[in-house]
DNA sequence: CATCAAAACTAACAACTGTTAGTTTTATTG
DNA sequence: CAATAAAACTAACAGTTGTTAGTTTTGATG
């Protein structure tokens, strides 16, 4: 079953044509007519394009949130940690492409839910920062300027959404442990 | 002097505006405002707003280009390469922030210079690839996935324009060395 | 087959879009 | 000060936008 009602369906097709246009080019039209219905039909369903959007990208941010609860609390060392967060993003990137390019680039367009947004966005930055804090100073890590690492892994695993769709042959489980080891260990011999 | 003239003043307007919403959520009476002036008054300057995005985006596409081309013609190692390309994008990124924006999330919508734009790209990225072949070729560098490695660099490079804005007491040349020791040598102890 | 809710439809709205035509203001130069 | 070009203005256009109201079609259930 590729969707679960129609409004999941109205979702995800919007959310292809987002990550095509961008969330303003897209029109309720567009979205319709990618279904083969009316603009008018697509409220039967949702109350607004506002709606489409938060769904796409709270759902996502939240699932990212949980995720992160996870790492924080299994009790491995910090590299460990690290590459299970590669790994949740490798997973839920793998899973949600099109949804991804909403999360990245049509966030400011969040209305109601935009604080909430930025409240998850910014708690999950404070804790990737937190596990890479402390594997600088347990050891682990090289000393290295912490924001600039910070910036360097998440901007790689931002980026997932673009890159996925190309390499489906590249399995997720081989995806990330490259870029684990890309992103760890660097690539000078 | 800050701008050259009327229609440098508008190009860098509108660039602020759409790295806050995206070109298309910004409307010609949006930059207008923003300049005291109407939205016909543009015209006298600028021929169309896609006119606006192209001069944003392709100014920057070609300047990428020409670094790239002289990075190319260097007799360096490929890691000195390598290290020269980091800073060519934080030296563009620092004096472009708003414009790098619409040139990482925009450039679809552009029309007539989309083509061209793609072409650009490709090679700047066909360029980039050969680079960290001949890198590992040679030894330089570890025998790891090329296309994950291209991914990894260039996904945080283009994401800088983000991130450089908020760091601005970080001086240029110690910010492309930490992005380079990151992105190089890694972080793993 | 009658009923009824879900989901499609048509038609229309008020606001907004990029852009043009024609006119007035501003500022420079002889 | 007169002349002129640059750059602002007002007014309007035709098309598009998200959304609503009211109506018809569809498909499942008794």
């Amino acid at each position: 079953m590729k969707y679960e009602n129609r409004k999941d369906e109205i979702i995800q097709t919007a959310a292809l044509l987002f990550k095509e246009k961008g969330y303003s080019a897209v029109t309720m039209r567009d979205i319709a007519k990618a279904m083969g219905i009316k603009a008018a039909s697509l409220y039967n369903h949702i109350k607004s394009k506002q709606e489409i959007l938060s769904e796409i990208i709270i759902s996502l941010a939240e699932r990212f949130t949980l995720g992160m609860d996870a790492i924080l609390d299994s009790e491995t060392s910090s590299i460990e940690k690290l590459k299970s967060i590669i790994a949740l993003h490798v997973y839920i990137t793998s899973n949600n492409q099109s949804g991804m390019a909403s999360l990245n680039s049509d966030w400011m367009h969040l209305d109601d839910k935009l604080e909430y947004y930025l409240k998850l966005r910014k708690e999950y930055e404070d804790n990737f920062r937190h596990i890479i804090k402390e594997g600088v100073r347990n050891g682990e890590l090289s000393d290295v300027n912490i924001e600039v690492v910070l910036f360097s892994i998440l901007s790689t695993l931002r980026s997932l959404y673009v890159w996925i769709p190309k390499k489906e042959h590249l399995p997720e489980k081989s995806l990330a442990e490259d870029l684990g080891s890309v992103l760890l260990k660097g690539i000078v011999k």
